[in-house]
RNA sequence: GCGUCGGUGGUAGAGUGGUCAAUUACAACAGACUGUAAAUCUGUCGCCUUAGGGCUACGAAGGUUCGAAUCCUUCCCGACGCA
């Protein structure tokens, strides 16, 4: 039989820290983080990491592994999350996939291989000088297969593809492996308005609690400020205003993300009570 | 009260006789996603539409003109200056 794990995803500041240490109660679990950003060490206020406190003492697993000034990407997340949930089950209990970083999820759930090749920091350097056109031909020439279905105007992927292209010949078609899990689902949502409501509340605090110091310390540390925006709008000279407006543009484009996936059982987490279908 | 400048779409703010339903930015809405994913990128964004067009619009009302967001008159509102 396939061993079960429990994923719970959904916007940002719907509860889903929360609901995930209650469930991992419940069922004897370990929760494995699927944010982007608090795998790194130093990001907790920006970033709404739970605290000590906060996780009653249920093992929390992908959070503060890795400096800031490194990179860390979907693949190293694989890598890492898959090797938790096998220990994690070794242990006789169940992993509970808990984040909103549907890329990061999907990798895991979906069992997407992406091509080995690492990141090449010096051509992405060169690349990034060129337009989107240039970047375009110059892939349409390594790899036209792929140039036709590329977003031509979306230099990242393109710099990317050029680089896969460039390393293997081209760019291979990205292959699903089933995973050897049984994936439960459970998306938490907030009614609009309410969800506003709670975003606002929560950047008001996480200015209350020292988020410039945070950035301060992040600089300090040598942390570059190119590095810090790509963190997001929590490090880049914020105002509670601009955070909550970029907060609810985040919101929107995981929602985005996550309304293909058929495989999601949403819940209301303005009601009570939601753990007893489990 | 006199004078000056200004009133443009959800907001900011261009446009100063035709090519203007109106540059742009932001917001809003929808979407994409092959190792950066809170990243990056796309579309829509007055109303109606059989998608070719049609209609109503740049404070209000009149006027000039073949034609006005753009010029003139009066009025209303705002900022500043002088009283």
């Amino acid at each position: 039989m396939r061993k079960k794990i429990i994923v719970i995803l959904g916007q940002t500041a719907t509860g889903k820290s929360n609901l995930a240490v209650k469930i991992a109660k419940k069922v004897n679990g370990e929760i494995i983080s699927a944010d982007s950003r608090q795998v790194y060490k130093g990001l907790d206020i920006g970033t709404g990491k739970i605290s000590k406190k906060e996780m009653k003492r249920i093992p929390h697993h992908l959070l503060n592994v890795v400096n800031p000034k490194k990179k860390f990407t979907v693949v190293d997340y694989k890598i890492l999350a898959e090797e938790k949930i096998k220990e994690i089950i070794k242990r006789g209990k169940i992993p509970v996939i808990c984040g909103g970083a549907g890329f990061y999820i999907d990798t895991i759930t979906k069992g997407s291989v992406f091509p080995e090749v690492p990141p090449n920091i010096k051509l992405r350097r060169e690349l990034t000088k060129k337009s989107a056109i240039a970047l375009f031909l110059v892939l349409k020439k390594l790899d036209s297969s792929r140039a036709k279905n590329i977003d031509k105007n979306n230099k990242v992927r393109l710099i990317r593809a050029i680089e896969i292209a460039k390393a293997l010949g081209k760019v291979p078609k990205i292959t699903e492996v089933k995973p050897m899990y049984k994936f439960t689902k459970i998306g938490l949502y907030l009614p609009h308005n309410k969800l506003k409501k709670k975003i606002e509340q929560r950047v008001r605090k996480m200015f209350q609690d020292g988020l410039l110091n945070e950035i301060k310390k992040l600089k300090k540390s040598g942390v570059s400020s190119k590095r810090l925006k790509e963190f997001g709008f929590e490090y880049d000279n914020p105002t509670p205003e601009k955070v909550i407006k970029e907060t609810l543009k985040y919101a929107k484009r995981q929602m985005t993300w996550f309304k293909r996936d058929k495989e999601i059982k949403w819940l209301d987490a303005s009601k009570a009570g939601i753990i007893k279908e489990l």
